[in-house]
DNA sequence: CTGAAAGCGCTTACAG
DNA sequence: CTGAAAGCGCTTACAG
């Protein structure tokens, strides 16, 4: 064993000299060229079985591989994707990257990772960062400041494939690959539950208006009234969520008021998990029993709504497999790339409704 | 706007026929050579003023961004880390992440991100990816089934620098860079607090066994026992805790046990947040009433620990910090690589406790 | 003050 | 079957 462990150091001792093996080191030490031992590396058809075994067994016991950096310059393509998104610390992206990866990882990609903190300058920065790079292509999710896309164009414009996913806008220019999850869908099956478990009096704590969600999820939870014949009451929809990480406190403090309404809600649709539990627990200050008196539903599945009390039913968004499909997208664009005319794609994804103890049954 | 517009597309149409734009095209269009272009790019002295004029305004209209790739090759160094942790999905990790992109972002550094899925054969497999890639440095957690070291050994002795962070064992062979919590006197703080007010009969919820984390836990607990000339009670310390993701059942399984007991505690210390939120659950089952009649604390201060009910008291982990601190020490290690001397060094951070309302004031 | 040459590690068309 | 040459995009010691 001990011997064994020695042999092992003095054998990496000798790379540490040289650094790493290369091709020339095989290559002086068969007597032949680079050239023969790049082309025996990769079982080309010319080399002679003879050469190709004693370049391979050189190379194995030499531990031998190749180095990426001096094959991307080569080949124009490194084999790497650029990641950007605005927070790592976020378990809906955290999920996406998950996904991200795991398609790369088997397809033989590294991917390099950019958290914009939701600032437009950083978002800009990384972007150039990752072009200087030469990544082979972009994942994106913008930056909440992000009003002005001219970085993401020239990305574009210079052939780079991109794909966004989750935060898109309908219009920034230039037409992409998209993947974003069905909204408007996902609020549908939520108020819908709602309404089949015997709710009428449906409030709705809004997100803010700038983003496309808020719309479509509004959008879903009114078009759900109107179909089952139930009056849509303006009074019941309320939204001061504006800034980042009160999402709590605005749920809470929303649904206070809600409660003080003469005729109060029987039901909470939140735009947002956070402000869900928010409203669970104005609701539980209030001496109300949930779900007999008030059933709440959420939006996002976060990790923690399975744990607090009641359990939130919740729409879940597929964020793992949303990482998946934009990465796999990306792949489906270089390898069309050649082929002028490549249609982007915009993937909308299905949400799915998780039923705890919020709810009635 | 619309000819502002046009213009910009024309201009990178341009580009696209020719990729990226190089050096020599910059050299071919002022007809001079590649080196002078090179050097009027880097502010050389020997260069002209007028050339070095000239050089930067064409570089600037073509929008000239060196090629990292190419860089990477001439100077044998890729300013990018590697970053191999066990699972991103994990607000400990992500948080960690964080703290790492943070302080690479300011050094110009990028970093390529693997996850190892807990997986010991994709561990060596993101290990070998990130080394072809030529990362300059490696910052890693282990997955919990690696038991072999080698592929980190083997780095190590390639003179690539490694530092670890959270999970670490004492002894894998080789000396690094590491960065730990003080679990120990996170533990300490925690029990300190049950027994400043008022708890006397502490039970603890002990980590998987070949955790150093459980281990240093458990022993803070003890100690503090001890100094408050509290028996220690081995019936009190419950531990069943093994496979990964039932941390919640597991704490609430093992909590209805201790509140069976004849004499049960008036507190829980337990190794995790995910398992004192078990507790809770079943300390309320029991009709028994938090911080009343019985305390709980948490461990590492999860973001759902602040909205369950009643909100759990825990003892905090810096991620982000850690993430920060691991990064500056591989900065500080390749500062230092020439020096033969380099001592590596073990930071420990030191951990928060956040009282909540799980606890007594 | 500027350029030609060599080289980082690899591949591949071309020649033999 | 094998090798010399050129080149990916850059830098830098050497020469002028």
């Amino acid at each position: 064993m001990v011997l064994i462990k020695c042999e092992y150091h003095q054998l990496h001792l000798s790379f540490m000299k040289s650094g790493e093996v290369t091709i020339k080191d095989i290559a002086r030490q068969l007597a032949i060229s680079p050239s023969t031992v790049s082309r025996a590396l990769k079982d080309h058809p010319d080399i002679s079985r003879k050469t190709k075994n004693a370049v391979v067994e050189l190379a194995t016991r030499l531990d031998y591989h190749p180095n990426a950096i001096a094959l991307s310059l080569r080949k124009s393509q490194t084999n790497t994707i650029g990641v950007i998104i605005p927070e790592i610390v976020h378990f809906f992206f955290s999920t996406i990257i998950s996904g991200i990866e795991d398609i790369a990882y088997n397809a033989g990609y590294n991917i390099i990772l950019c958290q914009s903190n939701e600032s437009y300058e950083k978002e800009v920065t990384d972007t150039r960062a990752l072009l200087n790079s030469r990544v082979d292509g972009f994942l994106v999710s913008f930056s909440r400041e992000t009003k002005n896309f001219d970085h993401f164009v020239d990305i574009h414009h210079r052939g780079v494939p991109i794909v966004f996913f989750d935060r898109i806008y309908e219009d920034i220019g230039i037409s992409t690959n998209r993947v974003i999850v069905d909204d408007y869908d996902g609020a549908k099956l939520a108020v819908q539950h709602l309404v089949d478990t015997g709710c009428r009096r449906i409030a709705h704590l809004a997100g803010p208006e700038m983003l496309q969600l808020s719309k479509s999820r509004f959008q879903g939870y009114k078009d759900v009234l109107d179909e089952n014949g139930i009056s849509f009451e303006p009074d019941l929809v309320v939204s001061d969520i504006k800034v980042k990480g009160v999402e709590f406190e605005g749920g809470y403090a929303l649904t206070k008021k809600l409660l003080a309404l003469p005729d109060r809600p029987d039901a909470i649709f939140a735009f947002q998990d956070l402000a869900a539990i928010g409203a669970i627990k104005a609701i539980k200050e209030s001496g109300l029993r949930i779900p007999e008196d008030v059933s709440v539903v959420g939006f996002s599945n976060w990790q923690m709504s399975s744990y607090i009390e009641p359990s939130l039913t919740t729409v879940a968004q597929p964020g793992f497999q949303m990482g998946q499909e934009a990465t796999r997208l990306f792949f489906q664009q270089i390898r069309q790339d050649d082929i002028e005319s490549y249609t982007p794609v915009t993937k909308i994804l299905k949400t799915e409704l998780i039923i705890r103890n919020s709810t009635r049954k």
